[in-house]
DNA sequence: CTTATTTCTAACCAATCGTTTAGGAATAAG
DNA sequence: CTTATTCCTAAACGATTGGTTAGAAATAAG
């Protein structure tokens, strides 16, 4: 007995996710929410209740977007060649017409690292440290299918965790030559 | 014939390197300048210009606390145990009290270069863009030293170049052990 | 001391931030 | 149709942003 939505969540919150990609969390503002997802702050606001809601359900979306990458290196039946082009993969989705706009969750952390109002944000690092945990553990799993022993395993994939922040951040400067570089010496050396 | 300012410049620009070092660029508001810098906005304004004024500035002092570091590495007679010892003695810098901030430079590329107003910071990214060419150079000439030939030393230079931001990003977030571990791994490797 | 010049205090500016809300528009159920 | 319920428009909220300014306080020169 009343009204119906004329959106869909879904779709306004692919709308913010490239949003939030492009600019980040703190320069995107609601007004900019606002006309991007083509409805107001009150449909906003009464579909996710903040903007950090906003923001969560786009991680969320985010993850999504990357998932065939993921299961695609889950599913390999190769070690670390699988993860060599598992960067490959990942630094295609950082890429969107000549311009990079880096990995969300490793955008994101970066930015709210530098918070010292560490109170509100916690749902959100939570949820970018259990991506961050679960590619850790694919590493680890694959290293040990190429023979690699768990200790040097763990070490190996600490090593591919900051290496893959930092193709993240190095994507949004350098040339696509150096990065391609940078992913050769860095599996020259595992 | 007249009254004489009851600061020095460089005085309360050191204040405000920390600030902007602990806080970033945009999450360090005016009031908050005023109150660490101990002088008010007028006297900010009229010795600086401006926010960006005081942060340009800011950058020269954060390049004068880093200058030993880099002279030693210019100085010193290794090739790539030198730029080892470089990565070490500039990831003291970063951490302050348990708590890494990172290198300044390095997170103030990272906050702008997700800024969708480009027309301004442009001075802020030529300095520190200048400061990164400066470091490859001491790199390459290093690897040279070395015995390396032009064209694989440039190459590792972008590695390194890469590799350096990545252990300020991670310094934030991983633990000193991990930190470590990374920097091995980084120089096993070329 | 008088005067010219500079620094400082403190209030204020318009703009924008994330968020809320009153009231009208739409629609399913009776 | 009426009625109950939901959605949407649009204006406003207080707080905070970077930046400005009038006038008092201080001080060196004459």
């Amino acid at each position: 007995m009343a009204r119906k939505k004329n959106y869909e969540d879904n779709d306004v919150i692919e709308k913010a996710t490239e949003l939030f990609w492009r600019n980040g969390y703190e320069n995107t503002s609601m007004s900019l929410l606002e006309s991007t997802m083509g409805i107001n702050k009150f449909s906003i606001y009464s579909s996710f209740g903040s903007k950090q809601g906003v923001f969560l359900q786009s991680l969320r979306c985010y993850r999504n977007k990357l998932s065939p990458v993921v299961i695609k290196l889950k599913h390999s039946n190769d070690g670390r060649a699988a993860i060599k082009q598992y960067f490959y993969d990942c630094l295609v989705t950082y890429t969107d017409a000549n311009c990079s706009k880096g990995c969300l969750m490793t955008n994101t952390r970066a930015e709210l690292s530098g918070n010292t109002r560490g109170d509100t944000n916690v749902d959100i690092l939570i949820e970018i440290d259990s991506f961050v945990q679960y590619q850790k553990q694919l590493f680890i799993d694959k290293l040990i299918f190429d023979g690699e022993d768990t200790i040097s395993a763990t070490k190996k994939a600490n090593y591919l965790i900051i290496a893959k922040q930092a193709i993240s951040s190095a994507s949004k400067v350098h040339s696509l030559h150096e990065i391609n570089d940078f992913i050769d010496i860095t599996f020259s050396s595992i």
